[in-house]
RNA sequence: GCCAGUGUAGCUCAGUUGGCCAGAGCAGCUGAUUUGUAAUCAGCGGGUCGGGGGUUCGAAUCCCUCCACUGGCUCCA
């Protein structure tokens, strides 16, 4: 007899080798039928593998991520058995469980699958999952796991084989297909009832672009049938938050063939908006020190071969601009900093100057991959809210937690709750790759990991994606549709104080090297206003939104009522127009609805007579008459919450 | 940049075994209507079918190429 532990800390005996299926059956039927997996002393197993000595065990759900990941996992498997049985001979990749769903990679030969062979290729899996297959490990020796592959002539298999140890090989079969796999997986295919394979794409084998291209093929599952009708209705809804859609909807922004792609043409409701939330992040950044420049859009070639950048990235960059004076070249500017560090160098420093923030909302262009652009999120021209922090070693930390209590409090202000921020660092096995010395970056990493700690916040840590120059800390957050984007970034440069030779005269009389912080709340103007666009499905805030009131005046002759009705709110600082045309009040209301004006404001006789306006709230409907006065109040009500 | 897909009027879309002057709704314009909480009615105008090249008696439709966009991959100072 073994002691299993269970979450709820009681002790139950059973057998040697009872399995994670029949201690649930022990304790009831429905939850034997919806084990997915079990985690043993803190490792998720098959439910089905039997267990031979005392151990803690918490059977795993589709309402638990380890028990969902086992399920997709599994689900990746079948898919893998569907598209070996529809084109046999093909070669598998890997295929592994995601955020939400699954894939597998696959060398098809001279196939080429697009998104109309997936109905066929779901039907096929939903075929074999009725066929209740059980997931079986195998324990396999490397010698016999490479006979297996040599002969079926999976060579990515035999690659993944290469990197294995002998005794810690398993092998899954379900069905007609065998996998190399840790597992672990369900217990048959017939939990698998809903299934939607949502894309095809290219991948590299390996993620290496100087490799094979393999076809991936998105899915995702479902125990049941409601939940992926669910999936699929919330996919639809946040398509309608698509920001490039409700960019063109609401006149905020533009694209140009002709002025090029990736470069973003802000309309008049959009400059709106995002001088808005310009001078808002200026005001933000004035109380805390930040001192204001402006500089070029271009700048001489020299600066950026000073800077490193032409070296690393001229090649893939927009070319330099050419003057009629013969060997003259400028660039036009990828980032601010290396003008930034002009101005540092400008006049001579002392350490009573320290530390200097210089903030510009600067605009940068840097030529991005054509399969790369999207929307405002990866543009080939954007703004930066920029600024570079010039310190001592000493204020580093200081700095970055000011710029730490900066960046959440604007965050917060436009009501992203949910971020994280990811810590990145270098990748220790490709030093070649970073520019500085080991003890430099030694000391801005530990900056960096000490400062977030105290700061808080939910953080994540990823080795190998700092920058060339030095480690970072970005904000990451999610859009409608659940991809990831850097939002903000904070990053600490040892490299270009050096590069530029800046100093700064210490209280000792002698030189110092200052080390530099570059950072951006938003990241971009650009990105920043996607997310923002996303995150509120065009309602935004009331104090940033372009027009916060729309008049409606219900004919003709209440055109002079509702122009003094607009006179007295400007001069109570609310914004909006009236919609004078000759329409009904039904299309009126229709039309602002859908442009998302938060408040529209309906005058008819009755109105005009008392010196009433009929509010309705954007979303919510008519809230009735009331005096023009008692609007202001709501209004203001409205805006003190930040609605 | 790579793989796959898409591109017809300002927008959403129909039209593809190649064949009369390429269609609809919305938007626009003109006129009528002066309207009470999510679309008033009528008339009119609007398209190099993404660009270029080719096949064909004939191309929106088939082929090549370039561009843009979409979904991923890779990249992101």
């Amino acid at each position: 007899m073994i002691n299993i532990t269970l979450p709820d800390g009681s002790v139950k005996h059973f057998e040697k080798g009872v399995t994670s299926m029949e201690i649930a059956q022990s304790i009831s039927e429905g939850l034997a039928r919806n084990v997915l997996s079990a985690e043993v002393n803190g490792v998720v197993w098959d439910a089905s593998r039997p267990i031979y000595d005392d151990s803690t065990v918490k059977l795993l759900t589709w309402n638990d991520e380890k028990g969902k990941n086992t399920f997709w996992h599994s689900s990746a498997h079948l898919l893998a058995e569907a598209l070996e049985s529809l084109y046999p001979g093909i070669k598998f990749g890997i295929g592994p469980p995601i955020d939400t769903g699954f894939y597998y990679d696959v060398d098809l030969g001279d196939v080429s699958l697009s998104v109309n062979d997936l109905p066929a290729i779901e039907d096929k899996m939903l075929e074999l999952a009725k066929e209740k297959n059980a997931y079986v490990r195998q324990e396999i020796s490397k010698s016999d796991a490479i006979q297996y592959f040599e002969e079926k002539g999976d060579e990515y298999k035999l690659e993944l084989l290469d990197g294995l140890e002998d005794g810690h090989i398993t092998f899954y079969t379900q069905g007609n297909f065998t996998d190399l796999c840790r597992g672990p997986h369900i217990p048959d295919t017939g939990f698998i009832k809903a299934i939607k394979l949502t894309k095809v794409a290219g991948s590299y084998w390996k993620g290496d672009e100087n490799r094979q291209t393999l076809t991936r093929i998105y899915g995702v599952s479902f125990p049941k049938q409601k939940e992926l009708t669910e999936y699929l209705t919330m996919i639809e809804e946040a398509k309608k938050r698509d920001h490039r859609k409700l960019g063109a909807e609401l006149d905020l922004f533009m694209f140009s063939e002709k002025v090029g792609a990736g470069l973003p043409i802000w309309l008049p409701k959009g400059t709106q908006l995002r001088e808005r939330l310009q001078n808002y992040l200026r005001d933000e950044q004035e109380k805390r020190g930040y001192k204001m420049v402006v500089t070029p859009h271009i700048g001489g070639k020299e600066l950026y071969v000073t800077s490193g950048h032409y070296a690393k990235y001229g090649a893939d960059s927009f070319q330099p601009i050419h003057t009629p004076r013969e060997g003259e070249e400028f660039l036009l500017k990828p980032m601010n900093c290396p003008h930034h560090c002009e101005i540092f160098a400008h006049k001579p420093k002392s350490y009573k100057e320290l530390p200097l923030r210089i903030g510009e909302f600067g605009t940068v262009y840097r030529y991005e991959q054509s399969g790369e652009l999207h929307g405002l999120s990866r543009v080939r021209g954007f703004t930066q809210d920029d600024a570079h922090i010039f310190c001592t070693q000493d204020q580093l930390k200081s700095e970055f937690l000011n710029v730490l209590d900066l960046t959440t409090t604007v965050l917060h202000k436009m009501g992203f709750n949910d971020f994280t921020a990811q810590i990145s660092l270098r990748d220790p096995d490709n030093p070649d790759k970073y520019i500085g010395s080991d003890e430099n970056w030694k000391a801005a990493e530990s900056a960096i990991i000490e400062a977030t700690l105290e700061s808080g916040l939910k953080t994540t840590t990823v080795l190998g994606e700092a920058a060339f120059y030095g480690p970072k800390l970005d904000f990451m957050i999610k859009d409608a549709l659940g991809r990831s984007w850097q939002l903000g970034t904070i990053q600490v440069d040892y490299n270009l104080p050096e590069r530029f030779n800046l100093e700064y005269v210490g209280s000792d009389n002698k030189t110092h090297r200052p080390v530099m912080i570059h950072r951006a709340p938003f990241g971009s103007m650009e990105r920043f206003i996607s997310i923002l666009i996303e995150h509120t499905a065009g309602k935004f805030p009331l104090w940033l939104t372009p027009d916060q009131i729309a008049i409606l005046p219900i004919s003709d002759r209440l055109n002079d009522y509702a122009k003094e009705v607009e006179l007295k709110l400007s001069k109570h600082d609310i914004r909006g127009f009236i919609d004078d045309r000759t329409e009904s009040i039904g299309k009126k209301i229709r039309d602002n609805e859908l442009k998302r004006i938060p408040f529209m404001l309906i005058v008819g006789d009755k109105e005009a007579e008392n010196g009433e306006v009929s509010i309705r709230r954007q979303g919510e409907g008519d809230l009735g008459s009331m005096k023009v006065e008692d609007f202001v109040i709501l209004f203001n009500e409205a805006l003190a919450k930040n609605d």
